[in-house]
DNA sequence: TTTTGAACTATAGAAAATTTATGAAGCTTC
DNA sequence: GAAGCTTCATAAATTTTCTATAGTTCAAAA
């Protein structure tokens, strides 16, 4: 699998490429709009991670170009502002998802993964975990193909556990995640708890197992 | 981990603190040159956080003091102007990363990991040590493949351990890491007796060897 | 060599501190 | 006004620290 990053924070870059390099892709990297632009024209990626903001050109112009070439590869875009904006331009001109940074390198290569695998089994953006079914498109959960109505932030927290089950979840990344950076600040999380709660709550009144484990002065993991 | 960070504006000092130590480090901190140098001879962090322009002296410097004693922690250095010069001689002095003021708080975060992660493992976060497992990134132990639940000082002193196999770990070593310095001056290591008992504990009754060796008047060693 | 005692370490259990869970009460928004 | 989100107060759970007591080690004295 073959991945180009387009991004022009040295560091961050770096990053990137050395924790998917980690995960068994191959990785490309460049740094400014012009060469980002080359690249796509020139070779074929699964999947494209594109910065927003480039020196010499925005990156939603590349999703353009790719939208024009009619490409296959996959498309993630990332944004420094955690502007709304930029989502829902980016995701209308046909990105797959958008990340807002920053972002945790595991979240961003699980999201990679989600949208290869997206691909290959060709349309249906549905998530498994045991009984539990996630419908992305329909923003809808099942249990044991029962429906179940979750509010907003609850479908963002389950889809944010599903998507990194297994691993660990510290309550600012959850924050980070769901909330955006205004909430850095901020070193109260009484609202997780609530959520949590709630989330917990329906699931297993559906039936579910009670998946969501807390990890004392740690955070939460999703798993069985 | 264990981070310093030198800086003078008392409420960014106060933020940066408040935030990291949210992500779960350890931290310290100072408001001007001089103790900032002090604090970097007498003792060892994963990472340094420097403001350039502070009382007393420059925070290049600094950089330059922790270079010349070829400390092996990573160097985050910030300026208030976003100046090209300071960025420039920082990171040739030695510096790992510039960041300029005003920055997001998750953003020095994920530069520390990105540096923390570049240093030291490169990458893979598993550690194995015979039959036990440590993964970093979930926080999770598994002794012969079988996860066992350690609270956050105990996973804090078997990573510790880990990390300094066969090394001789007096009392005070440990507990300046795990705890910061705040203890250099106790001599009363009491409380590390009752963690060191149930991590052992914990660690023989998932099946693991007895690797926590006391070396009776200096400390501990893990071994096998 | 054996004994002895002070210093050190181990352990269990209680107390203190911290963190998380929960239900109810306000707020906002539609 | 209903639904959802956030805040708050309080309860519950868990971890950390403290305290008391018992067990070890080591070296000096007998």
């Amino acid at each position: 699998m073959k991945i180009l990053i387009i991004e022009d924070e040295k560091a961050l870059q770096e990053s990137i490429v050395k924790y998917l390099e980690h995960q068994g892709f191959v990785c490309e990297a460049v740094n400014n709009f012009l060469e980002g632009k080359e690249k796509v024209r020139q070779f074929a990626y699964d999947c494209i991670v594109i910065d927003i903001g480039l020196p010499y050109g925005s990156g939603l112009d590349i999703v353009k170009e790719l939208k024009y070439m009619e490409s296959k590869a996959g498309i993630i875009i990332i944004s420094a502002k955690n502007a709304l904006e930029d989502k829902l331009k980016g995701l209308d001109l046909g990105a797959d998802d958008y990340l807002p940074k920053p972002f945790y390198l595991s979240e961003l290569n699980s999201r990679i993964n989600a949208i290869l695998r997206r691909r290959n089994f060709e349309g249906s953006k549905v998530v498994n975990f045991n009984e539990i079914k996630l419908e992305a498109d329909a923003q809808r959960v099942t249990v044991n193909g029962k429906p179940i109505v979750l509010t907003d932030k609850e479908y963002q927290l389950l889809e944010y556990f599903i998507a990194n089950r297994r691993r660990l979840l510290t309550k600012a990344a959850i924050a980070e995640h769901i909330w955006g950076d205004e909430y850095q600040h901020v070193s109260n999380f009484d609202f997780i708890y609530t959520h949590i709660k709630n989330l917990r709550k329906k699931l297993i009144d559906a039936g579910s197992g009670d998946y969501i484990k807390t990890i004392y002065r740690a955070g939460y993991r999703f798993t069985d």
